[in-house]
DNA sequence: TGCGAATCCTTGCGGGCACAACTAATTTAC
DNA sequence: GTAAATTAGTTGTGCCCGCAAGGATTCGCA
């Protein structure tokens, strides 16, 4: 089979948004680091405080943040010991654990935010037009849902 | 001071862009499993093929990769002990280490390049149109240069 | 020339994560 | 109704990486 290369725009495009990539979950990462919060843990923190009574079980948790179930369970050591989050045992099905946010991980979420939320727009939005960022969201919805059409 | 939050199209773009790029990298991660190489390893060949004498210090190295020293002489040590790669000391400064492409390296790469390609279009470029391509160079580039330009 | 500063790389250490194996609980099938 | 299969979560192990410290070399400037 003849291999088709990437063509020029192809290959700038795809550079281009792999070095991105690198270069700014490294910055925000660092944005993160003064609030003790990794950028895992503030999705952790996201995810329980949109979720209905601000839980959720440990493996829909471990899918919607693409984490393994043994990630997921450290990554919640930290915040469980950090008293941002607490496990809660569910009486009806005595095998799944809910993540529940508690109200210091409630208050450290909207004490995070607005800074986050700055670095964002610092790190990734900063000069583009709406009609860039509305095609953004079309880009990334078409890439979204190949990935999770054909998941391997 | 007030925090000016994420507009519906800017959350759009933001969830669609981190979801795919944490779906996207476990995928590819595991397309170039099937060579023993991780997306790291393929990064340094990659680099090193298209450097002059197929060559680079480890600094420069490290620092295109955007990589801590210690990141790049482990990931090296991988690459060393499978062939991929030599350290070739320099004479004429004898601090610096090389990081040189070996014939076996060489081959690996080529092995693995058609496959790789194939991964990017399947995983990023699928369905986008020619002008989609196009404005992804632009938006990246924007974002790149913003990092660069504000590196903290 | 000589000594302190800077540069380059490696090593010790610790954190984060995946895989596999394991326990516990629930569901399915006969 | 019970055994097998499935599901949920944790733990052991190992890899990858960053930070801090250290050793070797070179540079800068008096």
């Amino acid at each position: 089979m003849v291999t088709k290369w990437l063509s020029a725009n192809e290959m700038r495009a795809w550079r281009n948004f792999i070095e991105s990539v690198n270069i700014m979950t490294a910055a925000m990462e660092s944005d993160l680091a003064g609030f003790g919060l990794t950028m895992g843990d503030y999705e952790v923190l996201v995810r329980l405080s949109e979720a209905e009574d601000e839980r959720m079980r440990m493996c829909d948790l471990a899918s919607v943040l693409q984490l393994s179930p043994s990630g997921l369970t450290r990554r919640l050591d930290g915040l469980v010991s950090a008293g941002l989050v607490e496990r809660v045992a569910n009486a009806s099905d005595r095998r799944v654990m809910f993540a529940a946010l508690t109200p210091r991980g409630r208050a450290k979420l909207a004490e995070a935010a607005p800074d986050h939320v700055a670095s964002v727009r610092k790190r990734f939005f900063k000069g583009l037009t709406r009609n860039q960022i509305d095609e953004l969201g079309n880009i990334f919805e078409t890439v979204r849902g190949n990935l999770t059409a054909c998941p391997q």
